[in-house]
RNA sequence: GUGGGCGUAGCUCAGCUUGGCUAGAGCACUUGGCUGUGGCCCAAGGUGUCGGGGGUUCAAAUCCCCUCGCCCACCCCA
């Protein structure tokens, strides 16, 4: 084989992207009637975007993104994740004149330059929500309750949401520095990887599995102690809410992202038929990045779904094709082929019923090979126009359901007459 | 970047251990049996770089080396 798709970049194909679609239109609706608006930014961004946004020791922007130069050796980057490129739009365009608070949707690819593994690969499509423009409790309530609504939209059930807080940008940095004086001495207690994150992202240790490095960490300092009081209020009010809202959820001690930008309340939602990428989407707090961008101060809340992984999880028990009403029209002859192509367009304008595809046979093969092709369509109906049909100014209409008929009909009544058929 | 597993028809795979007939099966696809009627049944239809390259051998899908690709896991993340 000459060509192939490039490396962790999947086509989706014709008999697959009918999920996609149910599961993009579900969250449409879902988000839309929540007052959400959709916004598309661009697939590349100035590589400083990312560094700024995302944090430049990050292991997504310092090994992770696809950059490359343009002609004019501008730095571009094919955008890794999307919250990025909001807040740049949200800046650049002054969005916050909208409305106080702003509810952003967005459906779209992602790029990142992983090692592909089940549940990820290097091209991927997230559905992401941002809330921007309030520091509220209830915002990060609201967000979560709507995932919450969102996923069940979807079919899915048997999800974790995963559920902490970092504290603010000081708490974050006071927390950090005292786990760092808690770790001095305990360097070589740790694994290999551990070691390296203290220098970069000590929060990180607090989740490594290794037997070895959860012993270390008996006894290290709790991010709730180090909260300043406004944090741990904005923390109690989130989990008090969604208790009396009875969503439920775990409180995740150790619960970290890897996002520098995330502030406050993080949280994750895993499901178990993943594997070892087990989360299904992720979000949080970034009560700073609207101001480190640039813009004017604005608290904001939001997360990313990762579409992939919502298929992964939902295979077994997933939302059901929908079922398509398919008209075939059979045809013999030059003369009945493009008298077939009216009927074709009279039945589209005509009937009014949802999911109608109506289907043609293009070339010169038999009827036998017709009828075929026409229940591997799973027609309903087949149109039969032959010569003698044409002759005599009607058509043949079959039933093709189990125990159907057949039919002869003036031509002028087609539609009526499928519609008394199907309908 | 680091481990491990796997590459044979469009798909799922057998054959490889112990080298040897024209490299197979099921599904799918096309056509016909039924010259204008689907599903079931029956029949016919394959120029497959046996992932690629090299080596060993009279002989390689099969053994050896290299390479590429995919998958799973680490790391990280949705």
């Amino acid at each position: 084989m000459k060509y192939k798709s490039v490396k962790g970049m999947d086509d989706i194909l014709p008999q697959d992207v009918w999920l996609w679609q149910e599961l993009e239109s579900r969250a449409r609706k879902e988000l839309e009637s929540s007052g959400y608006v959709e916004i598309r930014t661009p697939i590349l961004e100035e590589t400083a975007v990312f560094i700024r946004g995302i944090g430049e020791t990050t292991d997504i922007v310092t090994k992770e993104m696809f950059t490359f130069s343009d002609r004019k050796e501008r730095s571009l980057t094919m955008r890794p994740e999307g919250t990025a490129p909001i807040v740049r739009s949200y800046i650049e365009h002054s969005l916050g004149n909208i409305s106080p608070v702003l509810r952003l949707y967005y459906i779209g690819p992602m790029f990142r330059a992983e090692r592909p593994q089940k549940g990820r690969s290097r091209q991927f499509h997230q559905i992401g929500v941002e809330v921007i423009g309030s520091f509220s409790p209830y915002a990060d309530v609201e967000v979560l309750a709507q995932l919450d609504k969102l996923l069940k939209a979807f079919g899915l059930s048997g999800y974790v949401i995963k559920l902490n807080s970092l504290g603010c940008k000081s708490d974050k940095l006071k927390f950090t520095e005292s786990l760092k004086q808690y770790l001095a001495d305990k360097i070589n207690l740790l694994c290999e990887d551990c070691r390296n994150r203290v220098g970069k992202n000590v929060l990180r240790v607090l989740d490594c599995k290794k037997e070895s490095c959860t012993q270390a960490m008996r006894g290290a300092p709790n991010i709730l102690d180090n909260m300043c009081l406004k944090c741990a209020r904005h923390f109690e009010e989130v989990k008090s809410s969604l208790k009396a809202l009875g969503i439920n959820f775990q409180e995740t001690k150790n619960l970290v992202r890897g996002l520098d930008y995330y502030t406050a309340t993080v949280f994750e939602i895993t499901h178990p038929a993943l594997g070892t990428q087990d989360a299904i989407g992720a979000g949080g707090r970034y009560d700073n990045l609207i101001k480190d961008m640039g813009g004017e101060c604005a608290g904001a809340v939001g997360y990313a779904l990762g579409l992939e992984r919502i298929i992964l999880a939902l295979k077994g028990h997933a939302a059901r094709k929908p079922d398509r009403n398919v008209i075939y029209i059979a045809t013999l002859g030059d003369a009945a082929r493009l008298e077939g192509l009216k009927i074709s367009e009279s039945l589209k304008d005509g009937l009014a019923l949802p999911n109608l595809v109506v289907l043609r046979d293009m070339g010169e093969a038999s009827l036998k090979s017709q009828m075929r092709s026409a229940d591997r369509q799973n027609a309903k109906v087949v149109i039969i126009l032959g010569e003698d049909e044409m002759k005599e100014k009607k058509l043949t209409i079959k039933d093709m359901r189990p125990g159907g008929s057949q039919v002869s009909v003036a031509a002028e009544l087609v539609v009526e007459e499928v519609r008394r058929i199907l309908c």
